[in-house]
DNA sequence: GCACCACCAG
DNA sequence: CTGGTGGTGC
């Protein structure tokens, strides 16, 4: 009986995060490692630095903004990068593969805007297509994990003064309801199931809100019953992002043990 | 019977320098420092920080780039940043002020272009400008110093490739012509006549020049007869230049030390 | 190569 | 506030 450790990170940048990063993994050594907002095309990643720490890693970047990457020291097959859902294809948010019999799936979920707006719209439109696919092509019968950037904050436990929160992107219903819709197909919020009373914010905006805890949780790992059986642990990592130098992306990683 | 140390230098950016800057500071402490290149507005002049270290700061600055200042440990008289010639006033290239009955004259010349170019003919009529201003305002029996980045390489000796400098920037005949034309109002090239045979190179390209010496010399300090004649040492300070964090700017100071 | 700017995205 | 981009200035 094996265990293994997996990590969903958005860095904010690879390039910008990439001593962090690197410290961060000597430290904290993941099996598997799912980034988030990597901000380069794939030419520019940093495999020759992850590989010296022993992973192997695949990646759907673009030029400037988004891009997702996951990286491995495990053997992995069945490399996704590609769903033929418009939305979801429209930009690098979405890469998938299958470690050990586990289907991987890494997405940075759009951020959206207020209510109404092409970015809100957006954001819907690709969480409903992402709810299709996940139908089209997996079971919840599959052992599966979906992690990343939600970019929304579930319940008024996961933001830090729900008052705050009206209709305020992250917490509209529409979001919750959207990514409800996704846990219902079959899968489980590892975070809160095991922490039913820890806030665990993965995300701070910069600035002072860290040091007064003003987050929200907006990172997760979700994962089908047959996996979660075997989870044994699942945190917040906020090593990363209590330091001034260099400078932390404003996520903190999510990082989950399960037995296999 | 008093030795002062006046020092000139090019920040590139005193934003950008600021720590380097202090530290340097620390460690030389001129009597009067005169920069170029500050690129920053008054407002954002590091007034503070430099008077923790004795110095009482006046500015020329402009948004995003050029800006000169002169800082002094001594008392200090009749600031001038306003010359009413058109291309002097045009950017934000000059200052003077008179310190112990000497005057300081700090000015960016224009690095200008290929021949022909709206940026070269700029150079020149700046040139010719400066010229005139001199013969209108002061005379080469006064105690004066002109210091600054003029932009010119005088002779071969003050480039470290001759060859390589053909017609380019800061070395052709025209631009020869206008600094030697201002030195023969009456100045002294400082530098120069104290130190025959060493290049004194003051500026390298970012990247490897310095570490193979590939410079040009085009940084000055120069003097009327009354107050070269109380000189005693001249020479260009690597210390900021020869490092590599924090970045150092493309240029290194020229140090002069006097009599009073 | 490395400052600045304006702009976009979070 | 902190990333990216592309442009300019040297």
């Amino acid at each position: 009986m094996q265990e293994l450790k997996l990590a969903t990170y958005n860095v904010n940048s690879v390039r910008a995060r990439k001593e962090l990063l690197l410290s961060w993994l000597e430290r904290e050594a993941p099996d598997i490692l799912c980034l988030q907002e990597t901000k380069v095309l794939d030419v520019d990643f940093p495999f020759e630095e992850l590989r010296k720490l022993g992973y192997e890693c695949f990646t759907n970047g673009q030029k400037g903004y988004n891009g997702v990457a996951i990286c491995t020291k495990l053997l992995s097959s069945k490399l996704i990068t590609k769903t033929n859902f418009k939305t979801i294809d429209a930009q690098s948010r979405f890469i998938a593969i299958n470690i050990s019999d586990i289907w991987v799936l890494n997405c940075y979920f759009p951020h959206g805007d207020v209510r109404g707006s092409d970015k809100f719209n957006f954001k819907l439109s690709f969480y409903e297509e992402f709810m299709q696919f996940l139908e089209e092509n997996f079971s919840p019968d599959l052992n599966l994990l979906l992690v990343g950037d939600m970019n929304v904050a579930l319940e008024d436990i996961d933001v830090y003064d729900p008052s705050l929160f009206v209709d305020a992107v992250c917490t509209m219903p529409e979001e919750r309801g959207a990514l409800k819709k996704i846990i219902d197909w079959g899968l489980v919020d590892t975070f809160r199931t095991l922490n039913s009373s820890e806030p665990g914010y993965t995300w701070w905006e910069y600035g002072a809100a860290i040091w007064k805890n003003e987050g929200l949780r907006i990172d997760y790992i979700l994962a089908t019953d047959s996996i979660f059986k075997n989870f044994t642990k699942v945190w917040v990592d906020l090593w990363p992002r209590r330091r001034r130098s260099p400078k932390p992306s404003d996520h903190a990683p999510v990082i989950a043990k399960f037995t296999l």
